[in-house]
DNA sequence: AATGAATGAGAGTTCATTCAT
DNA sequence: GATGAATGAACTCTCATTCAT
């Protein structure tokens, strides 16, 4: 390894440590609480340090979101079954499950205006209409519209989480139930009609 | 109208212009991008004006609240139908529409953390319930669970109002189709099996 | 009692009011945290009927110190006994009494750099001059300045005043034997020699 | 000097240009009335840039205070004599010609109501006790309890100080006269008899 | 690559005061 | 004589950002 690259090794370096920083203090504080001051304390860099490596706050919470997604995007993928109506019943789950355990990403990615701009589609949206593909492929979902049906997946699970997150003292009929009954119900209204009343 | 009624009516309209601006700035804004001052700035008045009428941010920002969930409540009510599903699909329309209509005052009820404190149950979820028990009532739902349905209804509606305000520009499928179909789809896995394949 | 006469009572019944809501706000806070607004929402008037009374707080300040004074003046005026050293002496007490029984009156009237201005003596202060002074014609004094009597005697009892009031915690040795000391030890540098080593 | 050291005087300046500028205005204004606006202005810094030497304003009053003291006690240490009386009589003297030199750091240290919280006995007090019980074990002091003594002489210098301080505009008699009779007015009353009548 | 000093804008809130009615 | 609406300046403190070193 010549200079140029220990150099580069170490400055990202720097960079994952910021962002590791702000990925804990994101566990804990909504968005609006990250402040570069804070981050820069909690590293034991200066805050100058921060800005050589992003170029504003706005930046470094998009790497922020972005590694989200990823993560998203990965424990997704993780949960592929034999079945394609298991898969996306368990891809949901998994999504749902996601949000509940990154509330502050999830609330960040999802839950403010966005910053205007072309819209680029997530790759775990993309993750789901394959799935929905898939089922229809099968033969296991009647002759619906995969990109509607695939929408209309994600309004429920985004619903039941973003709904959670915003109103963690709602009397929720058993959180686990409902959101089992959330997916079922949804998954089941897609079904062709030979697939049998399972759910 | 007496003097000290016109006062009272102008003390009333300054009162709903802060409101009225307030709201606006919703429209435009993060909630958290909402000043005192900008406020005061935009109804031209200043700042203390603003504490005439409210004791506190928190107290405008509340206030804010009360109207979006009253006005959601009125929405909700208009829309009966004869048949109960009807009336539930009619009133799960209504939801959406309300919320994209008012973008500002659905963000603001429903997309970020409320302050903690006892849950209050919204008129708008008990009428909602209310509907989902004629619905079984008339024996047209099969024998689910009744606040559990509203709840994964309620999930649905939500998950789709919020992500047609926070992606407005994601490639969505015609926005009133995906609404119908969603709405349809979530009532069909409840609907008892003799009632036809209506929808 | 004609109509005038019954208005300038009632105007100065008025009046009176806000001094009185004003000194009773004083015995617990200090001048800073009295606000015009807190003193009309006491005496259930608006801020401008203060204003009626008074053309500022300042005056409204300066006349509760006048109060104040004469207060004072009274409470010393009424310690007279026979003998002119044990007028002194109990005249100090008193002194010292008051200041502590008014702290926030004290405090304002003494404790603070005085607007500029032509000094004007205060009643209190003469009647301590007279004191001296008799105590030098009836001879218990010796042939001491009485100015310069009167001012010593001063600062002792304003010192122990200001500093029980500044120091509350400070491990004062038992408050009232202190005062009873302090005077003592001043008067006691004053006396004719003949007088003998009471107290 | 290196860079490092230059930085850190550089530091310090400002931070000591803070404190001046803040002693400063106590000299002509109230304590309430010092705000950090006012200083930002005064010294022709940000408001930010006093942040940056004191977490906030208590903080940086608090250092005033200190500052105070150390003087005064350092000012007090300077005047040993070889006779105990005259040390002490040259302690007070001292006192009180700080108090006056230094009246911005006089008034508030001792004239306002401090911030409630265990005392700490000032270093100069501690002197004076010293002084006091000097006299005493030399014999020059009748048996008097040395801490009532050390209080009530602390009484009769601050009561002169602060109300040299109060009210600049009394006609006193002269200054530095009513100084001297004061302080050995107050010693003289301790005094053993066998002591004669100097003074 | 990294720092530390510094800034300017802005946050919510309180205040004494004014004035048309 | 009294009000209620309104103001403008002030308050402490925090922030993202810049830049000479």
């Amino acid at each position: 390894m010549n200079a140029k690259d220990r150099r580069t090794q170490q400055k990202d370096a720097l960079k994952a440590t910021i962002l590791a920083a702000a990925r804990d203090m994101f566990l804990r504080d909504e968005a609006g609480r990250i402040s570069m001051r804070r981050l820069a304390e909690k590293i034991d860099y200066s805050i100058g340090a921060i800005y050589l490596h992003f170029p504003s706050k706005d930046a470094l919470l998009n790497a922020l979101v972005e590694e989200s997604f990823a993560k998203l995007s990965q424990a997704l993928r993780k949960t592929r079954r034999k079945d394609p109506v298991e898969t996306l019943r368990a891809g949901l789950k998994a999504y749902v499950r996601f949000g509940l355990r990154y509330p502050n990403h999830y609330r960040f990615a999802f839950m403010r205006r966005p910053k205007p701009g072309p819209y680029q589609t997530h790759d775990a949206f993309e993750y789901l209409r394959e799935c929905v593909r898939r089922c229809i492929e099968a033969g296991r979902f009647r002759q619906v519209d995969a990109e509607t049906s695939a929408q209309l997946l994600w309004a429920g699970v985004h619903g039941l989480t973003s709904l959670f997150l915003a109103r963690p003292n709602f009397p929720w009929v058993g959180r686990d139930a409902l959101i089992d009954e959330t997916i079922a119900n949804s998954i089941r209204g897609l079904l062709a009609k030979t697939s049998g009343g399972q759910s």
